[in-house]
DNA sequence: GCCGTTTTCGGCCCGACTGTTTTCAGTCG
């Protein structure tokens, strides 16, 4: 094998600068904005573009042509691409950051170079401090102020994202809507943005709401005892901060266009483009305000988001579809696929108790579970805390406690690591007699991508093995997923019966939306799991099942949206 | 640069806000 082919994320980059530089250099928008698409659309597939690029087939993609092909092949067969080495013999890469300041683009970015000599962000703050930029035609001195505090706000806050994950956030959008609701001005409220499409991080939080007297009730928000600082306030939109740094806007709006509204305020933005660059294609103007038909000016407006697909000839796309990933085609042709919801998962298989990391004992968490309503619950502690015949003495809690009960099933399972050599941390007879294993890489997440495979692959060939716990090991926020070949595991899952889990850890959400779809679509079973470590943590269940439905899942395609006895025939042993 | 139920050429979502302007360009979502 030749070198390793470049990794989605690292083509999307290249790509992404590409258009940087090329927008500096004062290309056609439309040129950028293609390569912006086609940089998005290869972050998110689930196999590797370059290497459908080797073979002639990167073109299948929406967004990508025989250029952007050729391009990437030559990423991968010599590391650069000649366009971009041109680019930057022209312009100096530090105009990009400038081009990224807040209220700054590249117009104002490539001017600041051409008449100040600005490079860099050390050079724009220079140039800002010693008041040379409000000498340029058409900046200002709130251009200057604005640079400068841009400038001193974005250097302690380069570390971090400055996007929230949406389990940290969504119960707090949940109780603002249900707060706002109970005031006696609101009508319809409800959650909108990238939190309703249920989107992994969020950067900000949108609620729209109808009222009778939409300044009673931004004022009622403003008031709420968590803002700490209102941003604007008016008689139809309010942005408040909270308490934990969340920025929150509501927006009032009439009833009349309210399906309009919230449909344009929940995106995504790609949905929204492909979706009004359809309409247009049948000569329809589509806004946040409604729908104008172009030969008569006549405009129709939407109370509900049904009533707007349909008027467009689509079904109505649940929101954690609407990314732009083949929703609209599928909604047209009334082909979309019936999601999983959170009540057809009927059981939980991946939750720990304190005999190993978890903070509560054997009883709290299966009470927790039953009150969840959950009919059956895989204990899973790590086998490396269940030496010396603590496996057995919980084995036996836990059979005792499961004959006390008959509103629930508890299994005895076990999450075993994958070692550095493939092999599992409990031997063949102890992991034979248990109910259910989930097998879990907690180490070398950094290592190459064929020694990561390598392990999951033997893990997979154990006739033990059930399904393989959190498989790429990222930690959102906080450290990326390893370079393991997902296509690889994949297969090999699909021909071994093995299942694979979406993790409904907050921070981990693992398997991602993309390679959830990838692998259900090739016939691997998925399991729907909390990896609870509290009573609380049941819930993370509830952020699994969002993500199951962002990567198109059916409740056919979810292992735990059966009762036990039949996931018991599903499994390969 | 991509794309096609009119098109292989000529289109490419739509509106709001801001700052700097006398009518608009740039930026943003």
């Amino acid at each position: 094998m030749g070198r390793t082919l470049p990794r989605n994320d690292e083509l999307a980059e290249r790509f992404e600068l590409l258009a940087d530089l090329l927008e500096l250099d004062g290309a056609d928008a439309f040129r950028l904005a293609a390569y912006r698409r086609a940089a998005q659309r290869i972050r998110e597939s689930a196999v590797s573009v370059a290497g459908l690029a080797l073979e002639g087939k990167a073109k299948r993609l929406a967004g990508i042509g025989g250029t952007i092909e050729r391009k990437i092949a030559e990423l991968a067969e010599t590391g650069d691409l000649e366009a971009l080495a041109k680019l930057r013999t022209r312009l100096p890469e530090g105009l990009v950051e400038v081009m990224r300041v807040p209220g700054l683009g590249s117009k104002t970015a490539r001017r600041l170079w051409a008449e100040l000599g600005v490079t860099g962000l050390e050079e724009l703050r220079a140039a800002a401090e010693s008041g040379r930029v409000r000498e340029l035609p058409g900046l200002g001195e709130k251009t200057e102020a604005r640079i400068l505090r841009s400038l001193a706000a974005s250097a302690p806050r380069a570390e971090a994202t400055g996007r929230a994950l949406l389990g940290s956030v969504l119960p707090f959008v949940e109780r603002v809507v249900a707060e706002l609701a109970t005031h006696p001005a609101a009508e319809r409220v409800s959650e909108a943005g990238s939190v309703r499409r249920r989107a992994e991080t969020v950067r900000d939080l949108d609620v729209i709401a109808t009222a009778r007297g939409g300044a009673e009730l931004t004022a009622f928000l403003a008031g709420r005892p968590w803002v700490v600082e209102v941003l604007a306030q008016g008689p139809t939109k309010a942005t408040v901060v909270s308490v934990d740094g969340l920025r929150l806007d509501l927006r009032v709006v009439p009833p009349a266009c309210y399906g309009n509204l919230l449909q344009h305020f929940t995106g995504s933005k790609d949905h929204n483009v492909a979706l009004r660059e359809e309409a247009v294609r049948h000569g329809l103007s589509v806004s946040e305000y409604g729908v104008e038909t172009a030969a008569t000016g006549k405009v129709a407006t939407h109370e509900t988001e049904e009533e707007l697909y349909v008027a467009l000839g689509y079904e109505w796309i649940p929101p954690e579809l609407r990314e732009n990933r083949g929703e609209l085609e599928a909604a047209r042709a009334g082909a979309l696929p019936a999601l999983v919801r959170r009540a057809d998962v009927l059981g939980d298989l991946h939750a720990h108790t304190d005999w190993s990391d978890g903070r509560v004992t054997l009883e709290q968490l299966v009470a927790a579970a039953r009150a969840r309503g959950q009919r059956y619950l895989a204990i899973c502690d790590h086998a490396k805390r269940l030496g010396d015949g603590r496996l057995e003495r919980q084995t036996e809690a836990i059979r005792e406690l499961d004959a006390s009960l008959d509103d629930i099933e508890l299994l005895c399972g076990v999450e075993v690591d994958i070692r550095a050599d493939g092999s599992l941390d409990l031997d063949d007879g102890r992991l034979a007699a248990r109910d259910w294993v989930v097998a879990s890489i907690h180490s070398g997440l950094r290592d190459p991508g064929p020694e990561l495979t390598r392990r999951v692959l033997a893990a997979i060939e154990s006739p033990h093995v059930d399904c393989i716990g959190h498989p790429t090991g990222r930690k959102l926020n906080r450290r990326p997923p390893s370079d393991l070949d997902l296509e690889a595991v994949v297969a090999r899952c699909a021909e071994t019966g093995t299942f694979l889990e979406i993790n409904g850890q907050p921070d981990r959400l693992d398997l991602r939306d993309t390679h959830a779809r990838l692998a259900a679509e090739a016939g691997v079973g998925i399991v729907l799991s909390s990896d609870a470590h509290s009573a609380a943590g049941l819930g993370y269940l509830d952020l699994a099942v969002a993500q199951a439905r962002r990567g198109w899942l059916t409740a056919a395609q979810v292992v735990n949206a059966r009762p036990w006895p039949e996931v018991k025939e599903m499994m390969k042993r």
